[in-house]
DNA sequence: TTGAAAGCGCTAACAA
DNA sequence: TTGTTAGCGCTTTCAA
């Protein structure tokens, strides 16, 4: 058995070798197996000696045949962070019944994230999803020169020619702003994350928006930016906050829980009690919120949604769907829970 | 300028283009921007060529070739938990260090498990990394299968071949009661997972061996499993516990960080005070147990440091060290924080 | 319906 | 140092 030990020697079986075995040529075997022109008779063979072999089409050599490879990436600025791990998720899901797959990296500043889309050469991706914290010309430049159709998660110049998903931060603050004002808070702090991040500026022009509004007046003395948007960044912050302010404010608005969380400590340790001493409204509408004592008030920027627009976007302009790149915009929603409900005291 | 049309045509620079240009030959090419033996002078003259071309190698070309395609798969239950997003992304900055490409895929089922790992042909990725709830023989048998060099983060029969991560869960519950016992505790509930998971069945038996050191009786009445390692399987189990332990604890051990967080929730509601009347201590240290209020004191399992382990044991697999292949674990350590320390109260 | 052959882009023998 | 050639595994003309 000349042919057996052919196969059998190293690597996996090849359509070759399912071709030898099962007597007819390479051709053939590819039609049978792909669903081509191929008599029944040979069609069922050729299944038959493929699956005794344990053939599997190599993924690669048919890539690079027909130059699709399958496969998608997306590029976040932390995959450990739950806002990103979950627009992760979605866009797997989405890719997966695709049946294709996804490739994730993390990169940060934009020099790394230009790097980061650098190093997929195209043809090793068939589109890409970028969520960049900072889109600057650095970025927008790799983006074009990856050469391979690209959604951004965030904002983009509206002369980009990429598709974009973003959500409408500013109109998220306004919900929070609203709904505290309702509760009947009278000065509301703004706690940030950097400004100049997209996310950070938007935010920031929002709460400006809503207190005008809400004819309230802005006070510098109540709004400070975390370095990062993360817990640890946000306490000094906020002990900054609590500082410069001398407490006059009665209400937090958060640029997202991690921050939120952070402020819940801060007030929780100067005996500040939430929500009756202060209110707290967080952003992102993060699984922690709702585990959170107090459960967090916070409003969902639609991270899931954003995940599965973008993938969505990006599928049907690979099936050639020229009209599917856009710049969508989901809509934000606040989600009322304990940090913002003053009790009846009976 | 006919070589200048032909390259720019349709599709990206191909090195036969930049040989052409350049007027050299691709092999040449290919040496002198491989760094092969190619005189200083074509060297250059390739390399600019490719350069004003925006050349960029065809990976999946390379792939084809070469045999490797330097990328790595992950599989695990869901990366929008946090644990598991830890790990993914310990387990990219590894991958990332050593230029190769992380492919993540979710499945939380044996036979999804298998599926997954099939869905990846062969020659597809280099390696794979998968993180299974039950590793049933259905999913070893599909490992066995994928014909590449894997390593499980999790439990292994001692007969795999592959490699594998594991977290001392046993060892973990038996820092968790250790330190209640010294905080005072005299009895100490346990609120699991899924008990037919590797790690609920591991967790459970580090609960009995551990009260059994302690001296302690074991009362089933004291036990309780969710459904799911999950904040909401959690609510109902830890509602039942009460009730049916007449709250006669004085500590929880949490089998994870989110049924922690389920138990802090219940008792709260049932004005039991943490940690004053009730100790409670998490595992997992996810971020969330020092965002926490109370902060949650909890065992850190190593997610990130199993994470990165398998990375660099699957890697230097890949490198050919035969000997990387093995079954490590990954020692827990307890990290105290207010959920269980018995204030002072002056 | 089938087979032979070309070619996707690249690297690596082998010659010159 | 360079060029020629073969070949990775597959799909797809083009003939038969």
């Amino acid at each position: 058995m000349a042919l057996g030990a052919e196969q059998g020697m190293a690597g996996l079986p090849t359509i070759t070798a399912v071709a030898q075995v099962a007597g007819v040529s390479v051709a053939t075997a590819s039609r049978a197996l792909h669903g081509g022109g191929a008599s029944a008779a040979t069609a069922e063979r050729v299944r038959l000696v493929a699956e005794q072999l344990g053939y599997r089409p190599n993924a690669v050599a048919r890539a690079l045949q027909g130059g699709t490879i399958g496969q998608i990436a997306m590029i976040v600025p932390d995959a450990a962070n739950p806002v990103y791990a979950r627009m992760t998720s979605a866009v797997q899901h989405e890719l997966a019944a695709d049946d294709r797959h996804l490739l994730v990296a993390q990169a940060q500043d934009p020099a790394d994230v230009a790097a980061a889309i650098g190093r997929f050469g195209p043809s090793a991706i068939d589109g890409l999803i970028v969520v960049p914290l900072r889109p600057e010309q650095q970025v927008l430049e790799a983006l074009d020169a990856a050469r391979v159709p690209t959604v951004v998660i965030g904002s983009l110049p509206p002369t980009a020619v990429h598709g974009a998903v973003g959500a409408d931060s500013r109109a998220g603050v306004q919900l929070a702003i609203d709904h505290l004002v309702a509760q009947g808070a009278q000065r509301i702090a703004f706690v940030n994350g950097p400004v100049d991040t997209t996310p950070g500026r938007m935010r920031l022009e929002g709460y400006r928006l809503a207190l005008d509004a809400a004819g309230m007046d802005f006070d510098p003395a109540h709004v400070v930016a975390a370095d990062d948007f993360t817990h640890a960044a946000a306490l000094p912050a906020i002990d900054a906050l609590l500082e410069r302010s001398a407490r006059s404010f009665d209400a937090i608005v958060a640029a997202n829980d991690l921050i939120a969380f952070a402020a819940l400590r801060v007030l929780s340790d100067a005996g500040i009690a939430v929500p009756g001493d202060c209110l707290v409204v967080g952003m992102d509408d993060t699984e922690l919120a709702q585990m959170a004592i107090p459960s967090l008030t916070s409003v969902d920027l639609g991270a899931e949604a954003r995940g599965t627009l973008a993938a969505q976007q990006l599928l049907a302009s690979l099936r050639g769907d020229a009209d599917a790149i856009s710049h969508a915009t989901v809509v934000p929603r606040l989600v009322v829970r304990e940090s913002s409900t003053r009790r009846d005291r009976p």
